[in-house]
DNA sequence: GCCGTTTTCGGCCCGACTGTTTTCAGTCG
């Protein structure tokens, strides 16, 4: 049972109420809190286990609590069970089509009978669905044409998918005359890791001409609608994009608007109307005045608030650090001195050790860490110790041949099924850097997963652990363990955890990594290169970090050379071997002189708010708010 | 269903657009 299974039932439920005509309210009630069991990065399950914990929770309140702990128990809560009997889960699916919402779905259900999508395409298609009270030709037409779409599987792009063409498009408008402002809003502002459709926003120029060299760009396909204000279109990617042309005088507030998300906004017109406001896309108001809107900073300052970077408006606890002057000074890409985990040719790379090396130079980078694959990926040629010896050689030689950038020897170690590292240990004793990950037997269960992990961070010659979850975007599950507790053991061996750039990785991902630096874990962000190309796609990593309210100081591959490579030494030669029954080593370097702090459970609690170490007088507002901030 | 130094009851974010309608419900972002 992961936070997501109960988020699932969460949301299903609050549909289902909405199309049984629930209380408005009790709707938002349980779609917010599917929202808060999502983002949460400690799992409910565990969170079930202990008294008042999931309470503690904002937007949990008693009953919701009760449901989940019935769902973590049973798998389902009675209400969800009575409700699937009045409205089937297939009928809540419905409302996900574009124009359906749940009165109309409703309607569908009750009238027509219809319990699935192809009840639906049936029934449009032989025009029934016009007759209905509240639709009509156009909207029947609507629903063959979502229909369609669905059918398509037309899901969430990566970020990295829409920001070449996201950048020519703005290009494009940007060149017309007149114009002083364009910006790429919305969800591909606040860099999240997949974006559903583009918001571009445009002040001055001539609106007719804006929007002739918008909807004229090479990759529109379809135009799908045109306006003065606002233009829609489809690109040869499948990707929707909205341009708006906004007044000057509004464009601020227009921006806040538009980058959202939804949840930051309702905070802020809370925030608004306890001054006795009004916030919307047009400004921040009292009755006829405008008190704010030309400038985004403008309307927070107004709000007594300071600008929040966008990529932590997601009402995760942003607001308050803002009020309070306590927002982060978030991690920049030029902030990275090295790039520590590539591969070459040597196992599945595309690249020499050379080519990979020099690109790390032209990047401005002053180290880097080539770490090819473990032999446990034999069909790629991965290495064993024989070959990490020969590497050795080519490692000092590529040093002498490309002078002006730190080469550290490391090796990307597959961490076996029960834990033990695919590398003996007068090998790994060879590497600069030794970076451990999952790669195969992932779907391992929970329990078993988690002493895997922690057995292999148990070896004092770890340093990184890669791709943590091992999960692939839209194709790979993430594996499932302990989290929380995996991140308190990290902290306490001082092993690093990644987030790796691959667009399709993003691994750890921002809630996790806002777990881990909660934790005190270190980060680094590497992109994992197989080419050169891709050493470009670290940006991707820094998004990740940002969103996760990182700073410079949280990373370690921002360190100097010398600062990076003692704090790697520290971590080696420390610490016996964990064994099969006592994966948390004991006597690892943090631990040290602090207690019995080899149980990570113990660790745990003494950090988390609700108990004496860190009593918080009052339950704060927003869901997942970070920790620990100093 | 949640929440609270102005409340344990009575609140809970806002506007545009669309298509269906004669004044507005439903959906979306």
């Amino acid at each position: 049972m992961t936070n997501a299974d109960v988020a699932r039932v969460f949301s299903r439920l609050a549909t289902m109420l909405e199309i049984d005509g629930a209380n408005p309210f009790r709707v938002r009630a349980y779609r917010e809190g599917a929202r808060i069991v999502e983002e949460q990065s400690e799992s409910v399950v565990s969170l079930a286990g202990e008294e008042g914990r999931l309470e503690e929770l904002p937007g949990i309140g008693k009953d919701l609590a009760q449901k989940i702990r019935e769902i973590v128990s049973t798998g389902t809560t009675p209400l969800y069970e009575e409700m699937q009997k009045k409205v089937p889960v297939s009928v809540v699916e419905l409302t996900e089509l574009q124009g359906l919402g749940p009165k109309r779905v409703k309607t569908l259900f009750e009238v027509l009978e219809i319990r699935n999508r192809d009840d639906l395409a049936k029934a449009a298609r032989e025009e029934k669905l016009r007759e209905l009270p509240g639709f009509g030709e156009t909207v029947e037409k609507n629903v063959l044409k979502a229909l369609d779409v669905a059918s398509r599987d037309r899901g969430r792009m990566l970020l990295a998918g829409a920001w070449d063409v996201a950048h020519a498009l703005a290009k494009q408008v940007r060149a017309v005359k007149g114009v002083t402002q364009v910006e790429l809003a919305g969800s591909f502002r606040r860099r999240r890791e997949t974006i559903g459709d583009l918001d571009i926003l445009v002040t001055g120029g001539d609106p007719e001409a804006v929007m002739q060299a918008f909807v004229g760009h090479d990759e529109v396909i379809d135009v799908l609608g045109r306006g003065d204000t606002k233009s829609s279109v489809r690109l040869r990617n499948d990707l929707q994009v909205d341009l708006r042309h906004v007044p000057e005088a509004s464009f601020g507030a227009a921006l806040l608007y538009f980058t959202g998300s939804k949840e930051h906004n309702i905070e802020l017109r809370r925030i608004a109307i306890d001054k006795g406001w009004s916030l919307n896309e047009y400004g921040l108001t009292e009755g006829e005045t405008v008190v704010a809107s030309r400038t985004e900073a403008d309307v927070y300052r107004a709000l007594g608030l300071d600008w929040v970077p966008p990529e932590l408006r997601e009402a995760r606890g942003e607001i308050e650090l803002a009020r309070e002057g306590r927002l982060p000074r978030l991690i920049e890409l030029d902030d990275l001195v090295a790039d520590l985990h590539m591969h070459t040719d040597r196992t599945d790379g595309r690249e020499s050790l050379e080519t990979m090396v020099r690109a790390c130079l032209e990047r401005g980078y002053r180290y880097c860490a080539i770490t090819d694959h473990s032999a446990a990926l034999a069909m790629i040629g991965g290495f064993d110790g024989a070959r990490v010896r020969q590497s050795v050689k080519e490692i000092e030689a590529v040093r002498r041949k490309v002078p002006g950038i730190e080469v550290l020897h490391g090796l990307e170690v597959d961490i076996l099924p029960d834990g033990t590292l695919d590398l003996d240990d007068e090998s790994l004793a060879l590497l600069d850097l030794v970076i451990v990950s999952l790669h195969a037997k992932i779907d391992q269960p929970a329990a078993a997963m988690t002493k895997r992990v922690l057995r292999a961070l148990s070896h004092p010659a770890v340093h990184v652990m890669g791709h943590p979850t091992g999960r692939q975007i839209g194709s790979r599950q993430p594996a499932e363990f302990d989290m929380d507790q995996v991140l308190g053991y990290a902290a306490e061996a001082g092993v690093a955890m990644e987030i790796n750039a691959q667009p399709n990785r993003l691994d750890l991902n921002d809630t996790n990594a806002r777990a881990a630096k909660a934790r005190g874990v270190k980060i680094v962000i590497d992109t994992d290169a197989h080419s050169v190309k891709q050493l470009d796609q670290i940006r991707y990593g820094v998004f990740v970090a940002r969103r996760a309210g990182l700073t410079k100081d949280d990373v370690l591959n921002t360190q100097p050379f010398e600062a990076f490579r003692k704090s790697m030494r520290r971590r080696n030669g420390v610490a016996p071997a964990a064994t099969e029954d006592r994966p948390f080593a004991p006597g690892t370097r943090a631990s040290r002189g602090a207690g019995n702090a080899s149980d990570p459970s113990d660790k745990r609690k003494a950090s988390r708010p609700g108990t004496a170490a860190a009593k918080s007088p009052r339950k704060p507002r927003a869901a997942g708010r970070p920790r620990d901030h100093k």
